[in-house]
DNA sequence: ATAAGTACTGTACCAGCGGTGCACTTCTCA
DNA sequence: TGAGAAGTGCACCGCTGGTACAGTACTTAT
């Protein structure tokens, strides 16, 4: 059995917060959220918050920084998962994709909103160090899609001419793009289905 | 000449008042945007601003329908262009998708951001009213992209097995999820680049 | 010339918000 | 059992959206 690392009293309350207020800030955007409301439904105090977090701003890093390990870290889930199903640079990709698109169909109510995206439409708000995370990780993001691809044209010269940088950011801006349609929409499915057409085209760019 | 209908003192200042309005709503947000920032930079005050909008919420309507309006004109009018350059279906919507990069490459410093996207992912702080509207909007985008393919695919049949509907929506998409990342990583040229490879997408599936 | 809108200004007021500071208490675990 | 972790309670601040209403300057039709 594999020993899970307990969370404290003050780290279990920590993720409360941060669970309800990452919610809140998904439908209401981070001015928005009002303190108030975090701690009246974690049922806890303002200054028991303070506690936990020197300002508002505190919070919104915390929330991006929670946000952005968890999703490094589904990235490097399904990618290990992947790699291990075949030797082939293009076939792990796609198997990726796949996988990436049934992971996000499978979630109960729709993906709940990228927290990268939502302060993207609200930079002003925060600080330098909070904006310069979201753009950390948009590029990060770019790297470990763009080293796949260029795996995938050492073996497999690609149809047409293409700019790989492009091909890995497309990735980012459609299941950004999607998220924001399946959520505007009332429509979950179109979030994997986004991916999956994503999918088809890197396979048409790529394969005989 | 153009005859064209000008505005009255009154029109002229609701239209600055929403053009200061939409600038402060896409960074910092519609909460985190206040009346006395816009009516400062407006020059006006308080309630000369409740002369114009009932309340907030109203801005906030006022604002998504003009922004609506306004897209709506623009791909009239980028349709129109095309239609004329073209007889063929297929040349019609990829000489659409150069127009459309071309205008958005051609903007000074990058799209500013997309209204629709902001409000949903804020979609909790506006009336009912409000959310329908961005709903119809996506709703609208993929029923005109989709009468442009169904007549594409009419001609040209598919090279993959594809969902035409999935095949508009990524256009949505891919347009909301590069302003992101234009945006995110203060590089402009990322959204005229990924509508041009939704384009290559396009030509890979119906082209010989 | 004047009367009737249009497009505002000025003032006063309200509850709720994010945020700060600090003294105090209760819980938990080594 | 004692020390630190994890809070509570309370007082206070300036800003925010919003309401109410009386007054005024500008424009235009008659």
């Amino acid at each position: 059995m594999v020993q899970v690392q307990a969370l404290s009293k003050g780290e279990q309350t920590r993720e409360r917060l941060l669970d309800i207020a990452q919610d809140a800030v998904l439908h209401k955007g981070f001015a928005g959220t009002s303190l108030d409301e975090i701690i009246c439904e974690a049922g806890i105090t303002k200054s028991g918050f303070f506690y936990h977090f020197r300002d508002k701003n505190d919070l919104a890093k915390a929330l991006l920084q929670r946000y952005l390990d968890n999703e490094w870290r589904i990235f490097d889930d399904l990618f290990r998962q992947a790699d291990e199903l075949s030797d082939d640079p293009l076939h792990n990709y796609l198997i990726f994709l796949k996988l990436f698109a049934d992971l996000l169909g499978d979630i109960p109510n729709g993906h709940p909103g990228c927290l990268v995206a939502s302060y993207v439409y609200q930079d002003y708000l925060f600080s330098q160090e909070v904006r310069r995370m979201t753009t950390e990780g948009h590029r990060i993001w770019r790297t470990r899609f763009r080293e796949r691809l260029d795996r995938i044209a050492a073996r497999y010269p690609p149809k047409i001419e293409i700019d790989l940088n492009d091909m890995a950011d497309m990735l980012s801006s459609v299941a950004d793009g999607a998220i924001i349609l399946s959520k505007s929409l009332s429509q979950p499915d179109v979030l994997p289905r986004q991916v999956m057409q994503y999918r088809a085209y890197v396979k048409l760019v790529f394969s005989a």
